[in-house]
DNA sequence: TGTTTCGTACGAAAACATTCCTACCTTTGT
DNA sequence: ACAAAGGTAGGAATGTTTTCGTACGAAACA
């Protein structure tokens, strides 16, 4: 027996295009597809109806949803951003790294990415993890 | 005035598809389509000449070369496979951490993705990079 | 009020990516 | 020598994502 409910349960990988979106409404909060577009556009060029067509297709995929009281409609995303970038780091590491999250470390620490900040911040980062055990 | 020869410059993203047969590659060394095909239907089902086909487009891309002297022709990786694998996390980390390499390690870090030992492994990567500088 | 500007809706074209059918050649085994 | 098995080549169908043209309604403003 099924509990039913077979909405939402499937794990949708947004796509190129809709994290460009995703990235915008996670720094700047709700906002209306101008708004999106303007920011956009400031990295490439996309028509206005590209963008508005992008994120009603997400809107209709559950991803966003959106205020449409006013004319001008204000979408927000509905997963929180964390759990997203997870899930895109998970599906990452499995494709790249075979599901080896040390090996992707080794990596991005063995090549030069890294500041002496962001290093030092990681070494924090692992004894307030060891101290937790 | 240019230097010539704009084959080769654009670094073109693997696709999904072309992602799983450089992994075959990568583990096992150059092969036949026939013996990734294989591999790959370890996994999931994909038919021989599907493979076959993806394999070729990935040669006329220049992603991999073959040997043509037997009729089994036989593939190989042409970029090296750390180097295709930094280039797949520089733009990984660019499109969801904005480029912040210490952003995305916390995050993995923070959610039990890695197990003792591969803290262990990276805290003594940081070791061997602090000796070094 | 009329016109211009700004918004959404919808459909379809264009650009990629994936899959597989069919044809035809080479090798292998009887 | 012939049939069966296993290769490659190429095109076409399918699927997905991205882009934008067109239509049309609402708001702003001269």
């Amino acid at each position: 027996m099924e509990t039913g409910k077979d909405d939402e349960i499937k794990k949708t990988e947004p796509t190129k295009g809709e994290l460009e979106i995703l990235q915008v409404l996670w720094k700047h909060g709700p906002n209306t597809v101008r708004f999106v577009n303007d920011r956009l556009n400031e990295q490439r060029e996309i028509n206005y109806t590209s963008t508005l067509k992008l994120m009603q297709i997400m809107a209709d995929k559950g991803m966003l949803k959106r205020d449409e009281s006013q004319m001008k409609h204000i979408y927000h995303v509905v997963e929180a951003e964390e759990k997203t970038k997870d899930h895109l780091l998970e599906r990452f590491v499995d494709s790249v790294y075979n599901g080896s999250t040390s090996k992707l470390v080794m990596q991005l620490l063995g090549n030069k990415k890294a500041s002496k900040e962001e290093l030092d911040g990681i070494r924090a980062m692992l004894d307030e993890l060891e101290k937790k055990q």
